[in-house]
DNA sequence: TGATTGGTTAAGCATTTACTTAAGTATCAC
DNA sequence: GTGATACTTAAGTAAATGCTTAACCAATCA
């Protein structure tokens, strides 16, 4: 298996911020412009675009230009990543609980 | 609803970092002193300790101290609130297909 | 008791992050 | 073309991060 590590940092890194998960957010209701989704900000438009660069490069939304409007959308795919390496933990968390109950079980039995 | 920000703060920072996402993978296969903890890796200990402040300020993982060794363990709680949120993003962006899709149907039925 | 083991604290330092302001560059509307 | 709109770039800065080394404490062990 392959690092996937990187691409994982970058994902959780850009959703550790407030600002960008609601970007997120406003973005999982539908595509928005870039002053669009800097409406609800206190925030220059520049700081914006900072956090939409990092969401960017972390393959969570996805933009594409028209004239002079940024169209932001998000990118599904990153999300289920993150899920499923959240999953995967749970996962391990049960199994161990699952041979912890065996072991009890068996050594009860031997009692 | 209550601002629910901070805590996802921590926990999507605290996850950010590879060597912090070890950690937890770690400690789902079961409980860890914290030298037994930094064994992998190749850092000092303080910078371990350092590491584990993050996760248990996070809520990610609980330590609790006996005699001269402290014994970590991940805290699932924590897992499942990120857990939550992305399933909600996943939940909005669908919803979304949904009413498009039926919009689609719609202005279709009236061509 | 005195060394060793397991962990902790403090201080310092190079990077990175999250902004800001100021000055652009392309559209688009007239 | 002129001006407004929608974004972009560059440069600077304060604070946060991810380390390090050095010194320290507190349980065990010989």
């Amino acid at each position: 298996m392959l690092n996937q590590s990187a691409p994982l940092d970058r994902i959780f890194q850009a959703l550790a911020d407030p600002a960008r998960r609601a970007m997120v957010e406003r973005l999982a209701r539908g595509p928005a412009s870039v002053s669009d989704l800097a409406k609800p900000f206190d925030m220059t438009l520049p700081a914006v675009i900072q956090h939409l660069q990092v969401l960017e490069s972390s393959g969570l939304v996805r933009t594409e230009k028209t004239g002079r409007v940024r169209t932001c959308r998000v990118e599904p795919k990153a999300l289920r990543s993150i899920e499923h390496w959240v999953a995967g933990r749970r996962a391990q968390w049960e199994r161990r609980f699952d041979r912890l109950g065996q072991y009890l079980a068996e050594t009860d039995g031997k009692k």
